[in-house]
DNA sequence: TCTGGGGTCCTAGGACCC
DNA sequence: TCTGGGGTCCTAGGACCC
């Protein structure tokens, strides 16, 4: 019983009606409020209706006309989640947040050690439950067991505002009889696939060869669900985790199709993820572009740098240049830009620096010195002698591929040269649209 | 008016290297 | 000349989670 797992109850709807006494006993429903919004949280109250997470907000109203719609104020629920992750961390310091209102914690990283019996058990999560309501007039529910597979299932089984402890030999009995979709991993896709071959519990799971399951599932998914399906368990809590990508996306309110407005909008979701990017101090090479289509189809389009970047206006280039690869005539709802291959380390140096600062454009200099030192980036404007006009869509190995097209002919050949090709220089980029955004 | 925004992990294929 | 396997990097897509 070292694992202890803490969800506040149907948080975001929580806070609201901790904060204005009116919404208490009725239902709240805290989501997107446009046309394309869906729920986030919905209270006790509006689940008695049938909404739920992730439904469309649409369906909320319809189902719950009476609800009070809320947009959600995020500062406020870091702010409280700060508070609870603060006294789970005087618990134990092994404290993994998997997001702002939940979190695993090592029961053995307590100055007591792990609790001896479930008395004690029970005693510390009632005294950790009462503290949370107290400082932050939110209620929790608490799991406790001997890994996180476990203890997030009991503490699913104590909702709302309730505790349930595992002792240790009952594992099989509590996770056996729960649909397959109790498990983590398990979503509607592999919940599908199982229920052709007849398998709807955990145990009927169980009952399933590893291998029969590797074959179904491919290999890491196949293997892991065979193991958490007996609840063999033991991944770590891990204090901490270090971030892998940063990405920020918007969903238009209608479809969009001019093509210098979704420009305009990638050169704007970049400076967002730049910003991100700076205030955490961190840098990537690998830069993303996400764009949902009218149908709901989603692309991405990516491209690695050969050093890891926060500049915005590096950022900004390759990713509206990822954006011709995309053929938007049929309607865009969704852009986003995400960054991945992150080193903690800005990508800088004095000779970055000098030749930014001694340039009318920063932007070009910055290329141009990658170009020299680390060889032809992505989004780079390039002039082949006998091709013509083109940019840089990728590179590495002593090779460079460059995209050729005209303004009428997007997208045009991609040809491979040699990074030396005598013929191949760097041009000046072309000018980027200023803000057809205002005519949105 | 179906379907947000921020993430993680895995797979598969191709290029390339040894 | 043909055949080949393992490992890594990169890209694209998909499933999943909160």
């Amino acid at each position: 019983m070292r694992v202890l797992h803490l969800d506040l109850d149907a948080f975001f709807a929580s806070v609201e009606q901790r904060d204005k006494p009116s919404l208490r006993g009725k239902p709240v429903i805290v989501g997107g409020l446009g046309p394309r919004g869906v729920v986030s949280t919905a209270s006790y109250e509006a689940r008695t209706s049938g909404v739920r997470s992730a439904m469309s907000m649409s369906e909320a109203r319809s189902r719950c006309p009476h609800a009070a719609y809320l947009s959600g104020r995020f500062a406020v629920y870091r702010a409280v989640s700060a508070v609870v992750m603060a006294r789970l961390r005087a618990l134990s310091p092994v404290v993994e947040p998997l997001s702002l209102d939940e979190a695993f914690v090592d029961l053995a990283g307590r100055a007591g050690g792990v609790p001896s019996s479930v008395a004690e058990v029970r005693t510390l999560a009632a005294e950790l439950r009462s503290t949370i309501v107290d400082e932050t007039g939110v209620t929790a529910s608490v799991g406790v067991a001997g890994s996180k597979l476990m203890a997030k299932i009991a503490s699913e089984q104590a909702k709302p505002d309730g505790l349930v402890v595992v002792e240790p030999g009952t594992e099989l009995e509590l996770l056996h009889p729960l649909p397959i979709r109790a498990l983590p991993g398990v979503g509607p896709a592999t919940a599908a696939r199982l229920a052709r071959f007849g398998v709807k519990t955990v145990g009927d799971l169980a009952r399933i060869t590893e291998s029969d399951l590797v074959d179904l599932l491919g290999e890491a998914h196949g293997r892991s669900l065979h193991r958490l399906s007996l609840a063999q368990d033991d991944r770590p809590v891990s204090a901490e985790r270090e971030s892998k990508s940063v990405s920020v996306e918007d969903t238009f309110d209608r479809d969009l199709t001019d093509p210098a407005l979704l420009a305009a909008i990638v050169a704007r979701l970049a400076e967002r993820v730049a910003a991100r990017l700076v205030e955490a101090g961190l840098s990537g090479r690998t830069i993303t572009l996400k764009t949902r289509l009218h149908d709901f189809t989603t692309l991405s389009r990516s491209a690695t740098l050969p050093a890891p970047t926060d500049d915005v206006r590096v950022l900004s280039r390759v990713a509206t240049r990822l954006l011709d690869d995309v053929d938007t005539t049929g309607g865009v709802r969704l852009l986003g830009v995400g960054v991945s291959g992150l080193s903690d380390w800005v990508q800088d140096d004095l000779f970055v620096s000098e030749r930014a600062e001694a340039a009318d454009d920063p932007a070009d200099q910055v290329e141009e010195v990658l170009h020299e030192r680390r060889g032809w980036s992505p989004g780079m404007d390039v002039v082949h002698a006998v091709h013509g006009a083109g940019w840089v869509w990728g590179s590495g190995r002593g090779r460079v591929t460059v995209r050729f097209e005209t303004a009428s002919t997007p997208p045009g050949p991609v040809r491979t040269f040699a990074v030396d090709d005598p013929e191949l220089s760097p041009a000046p980029p072309p000018v980027i649209p200023t803000d057809p955004l205002a005519a949105a």
